[in-house]
DNA sequence: TCAATAATACAACAACTGTTGAAGTGTTGG
DNA sequence: CCAACACTTCAACAGTTGTTGTATTATTGA
């Protein structure tokens, strides 16, 4: 994963409505959810919510779907699954013991 | 973990910046990083540098400690371990095939 | 003690983000 | 066809965030 993508996912996750949406819609499955359905179940208003939702297909979490009138919105797991990766092996988290005893071999150089 | 504290996570991870000093910080392991050399290193003026760390610190993802007149930084993985579990457990990530396969068991609520 | 260094704190500003209301696009049922 | 519906787009505004320059605090070495 690029860092660039890591960066569009912690920012689409960085607010309280959109963390809301992403879980609704993972909740949800492949079955997804309509706009609707989300704006009521999270008490946003519509034209909010689209703009939210907007951000969170343009980051790839998300994806939609036209359904005669309505749009079907589903999460995207793979992308959460490639950040979880991301996060394991690029920031060492998950095994902290080895990541940092790992450091603790490498070459240190001092400040000046 | 907290919704709250994914967010606060996600929030102070949203920035080129405060990824790269994040990403620099686990690199360099238990040893740390000394504020200076964390400035040096990623081109960032001081005092910049110090509104940025004092955010990852408040986050919980980094830790300070006073060192004579420097102040060495520290990344703390067991706040990213954490987030990890969540995003896999409360998200589903991680295995969406299963948790997908969960979510086409559960009753389905349709539009009105 | 005094000058130099390391880092933080503060204030001002620009830039970005989220919210709201109103208007617009497309779809369906009568 | 047209009215109702589902949703999106747009523009305006408010609030927040990040950056920059300046000042301050604290520590060290001479």
């Amino acid at each position: 994963m690029e860092k660039r993508t890591a960066l569009t996912v912690f920012e689409s996750l960085a607010t309280g409505v959109r963390l809301d949406i992403y879980r609704l819609l993972v909740k949800q499955g492949p079955d997804g959810m309509v706009a609707g359905d989300i704006a009521d179940t999270l008490e946003v208003a519509p034209n909010n919510l689209s703009f939210h939702l907007k951000v969170l297909v343009h980051a790839g979490l998300a994806t939609v779907e036209q359904e005669g009138r309505f749009q079907r919105y589903r999460a995207n797991p793979t992308l959460m699954s490639a950040l979880i990766t991301y996060l394991t092996k690029e920031c060492c988290a998950g095994q902290p013991e080895q990541c940092f005893g790992l450091a603790t071999l490498t070459p240190k150089t001092s400040r000046r």
